[in-house]
DNA sequence: ACACCTATTGTTAGGAT
DNA sequence: AATCCTAACAATAGGTG
């Protein structure tokens, strides 16, 4: 790969066919996918994928006995993600790679 | 697609190829991947790919504020998903789709 | 379930606009 | 940075052992 600006563009089309291809594994085979990605460099960014949203997954994941709905820390995580999401809510780009289906979502988020 | 089984091939070749075209955009670009799949249906399974530990990435995720090294609430959610994997570490199977690379880690976890 | 095969379809880097 | 183009390459479903 050549310099810095072909390989900026590289990371964004494989970024977007790894999401589709996400996407796809959730229509085909009824799979429930989260995927975060951080950017490496100066221009330091964290992309997501979820289906449905990525705090659920890994939420599930990382409290892999199954969820109890009122399990305080748990709850927590997705209180926060959420909070600082809307903090940053001016900061945030939608990127709608394609029409965004039912119950999943891309996003991009400058750190 | 014609029946259950087929399914299960195309989920699992798929799936690997989601992980392989991963991987490559770690090395290729240099960028931080976090992947965790969730099966659907009766023999349903969790897979994860992290480049690096998927724990990390997705704590970093989930509280974006720069991870303090001493956090109790994050170290904890680290913590406990070890304790966990080691619980059932007999069940545990290591994918090693590829001759795993430094600091990459696939993994495929029964519920 | 797993490995190999293959025709079709999809992805990729790089160039052009 | 975004979109289109395209030759080289890779992924896919379905088939067979």
């Amino acid at each position: 790969m050549k310099n810095e600006s072909n390989m900026q563009v590289t990371f964004s089309k494989r970024r977007a066919n790894l999401f589709k291809k996400a996407s796809e594994l959730c229509t085909l085979c009824g799979a429930e996918i989260a995927i975060v990605v951080f950017s490496q460099g100066k221009a330091n960014k964290v992309y997501s994928f979820g289906h449905p949203l990525v705090e659920l997954l890994v939420d599930t994941f990382l409290g892999r006995d199954l969820p109890p709905p009122n399990d305080d820390d748990r709850h927590n995580n997705l209180i926060r993600a959420h909070r600082n999401t809307g903090q940053r809510g001016f900061n945030k780009e939608v990127m709608d790679m394609q029409e965004s289906r039912e119950g999943e979502s891309t996003r991009e988020i400058p750190t």
